[in-house]
RNA sequence: GGGUUCGUAACUCAGCUUGGAUAGAGUGCCAGCCUUCUAAGCUGGAAGUCGGGGGUUCAAAUCCCCCCGAACCCGCCA
């Protein structure tokens, strides 16, 4: 902000250091009570040869006070800077109610192409996914906030042994069952017999061969399989739309591996003629033995090509289709080594695109004893859980609000479950994993979503009951701590969003909301704002946070709710 | 065996990018606060060898090295 370049240019005066020097080593002190902007005088002591704390206070002595300068202190090796208030915090709401939602935005142009969850169709989404999604999703926003065209894109793993497995359940113990006559989510029907194929393959292991014979089959185009595989893959489609809508995700462009595995051939052959890859064994591999990263095989011996070999084809046609600027993957980090492989080949190939394909990856979510397995039916499924979260929320709602109508306590229960889960997947840092105990991850109270929309909904109302209108007029010069440390929190937004958007990575916004409600509730005990004497300019303040922590909730793909 | 990532309070996590002043939250526990803008809230308290060891530095949770522990990967599966 200007005011430590002020205070930079003011030091640059008074010592050797340069004005850009100082303003790196300018920082804001750990404790609010100590000032506003604090200069360390370390990197002085060793130019000067003396002691820190008398270089302090020898410059406390020579600096004098400004109009926007309050107090100067030496505390320690430290000088430390307090600014006047009551201009900061004009400055700063008048900034936030004149910009609105476009507060910390950018003009950045680029197109960007996100592609998230990218799901088997072979068993229903689950609460896996639902990290995927939630990430996606928020980086999807973060990055539009900075002016980006982003498509949202997904790839549908629609093909394969796996598929093969819940089709061959199906068919043998499905008699024509359908979603409807069974009254259940058309996916978590496929899911079933999925789980029941894998059951009974543990007693039976030569059921996993006859589940290569579809696949078998499925490749030569055999009329029935086909037809059993369009019909199931349907039900599994049908099921991720309902899903998608539930939790807010709509997607731009859909790929279907099944349209593009075969692909890819060509560019294996392209790259033996390129001498990027070798044959060995009558199968083309790439060596990458050089980048540490061992040798990969591109094409089967047989001419078939595989996962990577797809994807080779599939990152090159994104960039023909749309042209992008920047890539990016959201997938777990089980496949860290597949994406350096892929990026490492692309790039041999000479693409220039390639600097910039990103792989987010984001760690597991396990259960408190260990890993899920969607195999042995111990997932925690995302419909379910997502319903059982919103049935949790109506109980609470109906404790203070029992009067309101059942279409309102749909709306608002499904906002307010959803708040809880999506904040509790995107609080901790993506690359950790997270250990998700059912019995007391989802909450409502402390560090979570509901939390910062029970702030929202009481900045709401004390606009609402208020008889005037928000101004950025002070009547009373003397702000309370609280609204400082409020105003002060609310300046720091656009570097946040900054920082997030740098590190791709929600959780730094998710943290910065927390600070703020957190900061708002207090104030909100200390400061009555009806009534005050200062009221038309505590209403622009609590304006301020309103807009704020809406478009952090909403960057994080939450909704607001205006009573809760 | 090799590679990648993680390790901070009883539990779940911030802080590490850019080294600085007594390491911060939440949950749980203990003690308070609802005739005052919504108690899904607020105030106070107890609770820490920042995995261990070494190094760099005036200064290390933060940077470097070694060790230990955990997760994931190392397939002509996806």
């Amino acid at each position: 902000m200007n005011n430590k370049e002020a205070i930079a240019k003011i030091l640059a005066k008074q010592t050797k250091l340069k004005e850009d020097e100082i303003l790196s080593i300018l920082e804001v002190p750990s404790n609010p009570e100590l000032g506003d902007i604090a200069f360390p005088c370390f990197k002085l002591s060793s130019i000067y040869k003396k002691n820190p704390i008398e270089i302090a206070k020898e410059l406390e002595s020579k600096i004098k006070i400004t109009k926007d300068l309050e107090k100067i202190k030496a505390t320690g090796p430290y000088l430390n800077f307090f600014l006047e208030k009551s201009n900061l915090a004009i400055e700063v709401i008048k900034k936030i109610l004149k910009e609105k939602e476009k507060f910390g935005t950018e003009k950045n142009k680029q197109t960007i192409m996100i592609e998230f969850p990218s799901p088997n169709t072979n068993k229903p989404l689950h609460l896996g996914h639902l990290r995927n999604m939630s990430l996606g999703e928020s980086v999807s926003r973060i990055l539009e906030h900075k002016g980006n065209k982003i498509i949202r894109a997904n790839l549908n793993n629609d093909r394969g042994v796996h598929i093969c497995k819940s089709m061959y359940a199906y068919e043998k113990w499905g008699k024509n069952k359908t979603p409807e006559s069974e009254k259940i989510k058309s996916d978590h029907l496929i899911g079933d017999y999925y789980v029941m194929f894998s059951k009974a393959a543990k007693e039976n292991p030569a059921l996993e061969e006859e589940a290569q014979k579809i696949l078998q089959k499925w490749e030569s185009g055999d009329k029935k399989t086909i037809a059993l595989w369009k019909k199931m893959n349907k039900w599994a489609f049908d099921g991720f739309k309902e899903t998608y809508k539930l939790f807010g995700i709509k997607h731009d462009k859909q790929y279907y591996e099944s349209e593009i595995y075969g692909q890819g051939k060509e560019l294996a052959q392209e790259g033996l003629n390129k001498n990027i890859f070798i044959k060995k064994d009558n199968a083309i591999i790439a060596d990458l033995t050089d980048e540490k990263l061992g040798e990969k095989v591109i094409l089967r011996a047989d001419g078939t090509s595989i996962y990577i070999t797809q994807d080779m084809y599939l990152a090159i046609l994104k960039d023909k289709e749309y042209k992008l600027d920047g890539s990016i993957y959201v997938v777990a980090n089980e496949q860290d080594y597949h994406f350096q492989v892929l990026f490492t080949i692309l790039k041999k190939f000479g693409y220039k695109f390639t600097k910039n394909l990103h792989h987010l990856s984001y760690g597991m979510v396990e259960l408190p004893e260990g890993r899920m397995k969607s195999r042995e039916g111990t997932v925690v499924d995302a419909d379910d859980l997502i319903l059982e979260t919103q049935k949790l929320a109506k109980t609470e709602i109906k404790k203070r609000f029992p009067k309101l109508s059942e279409k309102e306590l749909n709306i608002r229960s499904l906002k307010i479950a959803l708040s809880a889960i999506k904040f509790m997947l995107l609080k901790t840092d993506h690359v950790k994993n997270i250990i998700f105990n059912p019995n007391e991850a989802i909450s409502f109270e402390g560090d979570t979503g509901p939390y910062i929309q029970y702030s929202y909904a009481r900045a709401s109302s004390i606009l609402k009951k208020s008889k005037k209108k928000p101004e950025i007029k002070l009547t009373s010069k003397i702000l309370k701590e609280k609204e400082i440390l409020l105003i002060k929190k609310l300046a720091e937004f656009p570097e946040v969003i900054e920082n997030a958007q740098r590190n791709l990575s929600p959780s730094i916004i998710s943290n910065y909301t927390l600070e703020l409600a957190h900061i708002f509730n207090e104030f909100y005990h200390q400061t009555k704002v009806l009534d005050s004497e200062n009221e038309i300019f505590l209403l622009a303040l609590v304006e301020s946070f309103r807009i704020v922590c809406k478009k952090s909730l909403y960057l994080l793909g939450i909704e607001t709710v205006e009573e809760m």
